[in-house]
RNA sequence: GGAGGGGUACCAAAGCGGUCAAAUGGGGCGGGCUGUAAACCCGUUGACUUCGGUCUUCGAAGGUUCGAAUCCUUCCCCCUCCA
């Protein structure tokens, strides 16, 4: 079997494919541009696509050339693929906004150096965008019966749950398979990856482009990634996974990784860091908390950098030690004229998503601590003397959260 | 177009004149146990508060009433069945 497609499987990437054997001998013989579209609909990408770009990657080291299509024109319309209800319509503004943010990620992950490997980024809206409705009804449509299209999970589902589907929605897998049509004509694409709820889709596209140019291009897909917990990868109770630096700190993506669940670890180890297989099967074994914490290492290292990932290492450190003075925190200034009133809005000003009765509930409940100590008395001042020492006091709230106040 | 059913807090779902800031479940948050895990147990879950209360909330706007999530009117939206 070819080497990407062994590495695919063995990290666990692999769902399906359109043609194992013959895709497996196009990659041997040639150096191949592949293609993954990607959502444009958020600011930033979640971890839910973190998979998808680990397979970018993994295109990248066996000597692949990745395409990424932010979709600024399927977008526009909103892929009914597992969706219940017709997504909202987002401005023009927007989508470019989004794609321009989007981008930044790609950048980090993918290499740009290698002019041969440098991935390619295209929008969809540029040929969606201008096409002419009755040339491409004769041209593309008629490649596609409404029976078949009937029969696609995406819109069968829909359909027996009777909810309602737009024509428009109804559209979109006719214009992923044209991207791929597209793609294939103009970059010499002839392998698109997704997600298993793109199976459809890309099926659509594969046999669209042999029908209209006789070109055979290949589909692949992963599966979808299930928590141990039984939850969606990507959201948790405090929301998204963001990948963009400004929605989501390197610490706090750090401590995802770190505080994955024990029954994820060894999957996330193959599927998010690049460290060798024979390597993981070897340190299999170990302690299951120190594995977490090479998952968070290099997971953050890929994303944010070795130092980012460094930092939130010993910051993650300092602050679960026992009666750690939490020195290692970000300073968070706050004036004497805050700390002169009382907790309660010292917190409030501190934390601004946290209501004051949600803070008063806090202290009553033994989560609030100044210096490790627990604050019990909504009231509470703080006393000036406690900054003379160390020039700094620790705020906790609950377990997790920890301030470093200055004055 | 006709006939019904429905819109309640983050979600699901009870309530159908006062005792309703609204049962219950899920989720969240906090505490306990632990390993920053899972499971489990407990508490909590509109806002503000001088802790006495005060203010805003049950699709929207009006009305009836001492008093409405609950009754009436109009409007908006969703669903089911028939054409």
């Amino acid at each position: 079997m070819n080497n990407f497609l062994k590495e695919f499987k063995d990290r666990g990437y692999f769902y399906q494919c359109t043609d194992e054997i013959g895709l497996s001998e196009l990659l041997n013989k040639k150096n191949s541009n592949a293609y993954i579209g990607f959502d444009s609909t958020a600011p930033s990408l979640h971890v839910g696509s973190l998979l998808q770009i680990m397979c970018l990657r993994l295109l990248q080291k066996h000597g692949h050339r990745p395409i990424v299509l932010l979709g600024g024109g399927t977008t526009r319309i909103g892929d009914p693929s597992g969706k219940e209800e017709t997504r909202k319509i987002l401005s023009e503004k927007q989508i470019e906004n989004n794609i321009n943010n989007i981008k930044k990620v790609f950048k980090i992950f993918l290499k740009t150096n290698n002019p041969k490997l440098k991935p390619i980024f295209v929008n969809n809206f540029k040929w969606l965008g201008k096409l002419n409705y009755i040339k491409f009804l004769r041209d593309i449509g008629r490649h596609f019966t409404i029976n078949k299209m009937l029969s696609f999970d995406s819109v069968k589902l829909r359909l027996e749950r009777e909810q309602s589907l737009s024509y428009m929605e109804f559209n979109y897998m006719i214009l992923q398979a044209y991207d791929f049509y597209e793609l294939n004509r103009s970059k010499n694409c002839d392998l698109q990856i997704g997600g298993s709820d793109q199976w459809g889709n890309i099926v659509n596209g594969v046999e669209l482009i042999k029908r209209e140019s006789g070109n055979q291009a290949y589909g692949l897909t992963t599966p979808l990634i299930t928590l141990a917990s039984g939850t969606k990868m990507g959201k948790t109770e405090k929301g998204a996974i963001w990948l963009n630096k400004e929605m989501l700190s390197p610490y706090d993506y750090w401590q995802f990784w770190r505080n994955t669940d024990d029954r994820d670890v060894f999957k996330f180890l193959k599927m998010f860091t690049e460290i060798p297989l024979d390597i993981i099967e070897r340190e299999r074994n170990q302690n299951i908390n120190q594995l977490k914490i090479l998952l968070a290492n290099h997971a953050t290292e890929m994303l944010h950098g070795k130092s980012e990932s460094e930092k939130s290492e010993k910051l993650a450190k300092n602050t679960f030690k026992e009666n750690s003075t939490g020195e290692n925190l970000p300073n968070i200034k706050v004036e004497d004229e805050i700390l002169s009133k009382n907790i309660v809005e010292l917190i409030s000003y501190v934390n601004k998503d946290v209501s004051k009765s949600e803070i008063r509930r806090l202290i009553k409940s033994n989560a609030i601590k100044i210096d490790n100590k627990n604050v019990q008395d909504e009231k509470y001042i703080i006393d000036p003397n406690l900054f003379s020492d160390k020039g700094f006091i620790k705020l906790s709230i609950g377990k997790k959260k920890h301030f470093k106040i200055v004055n």
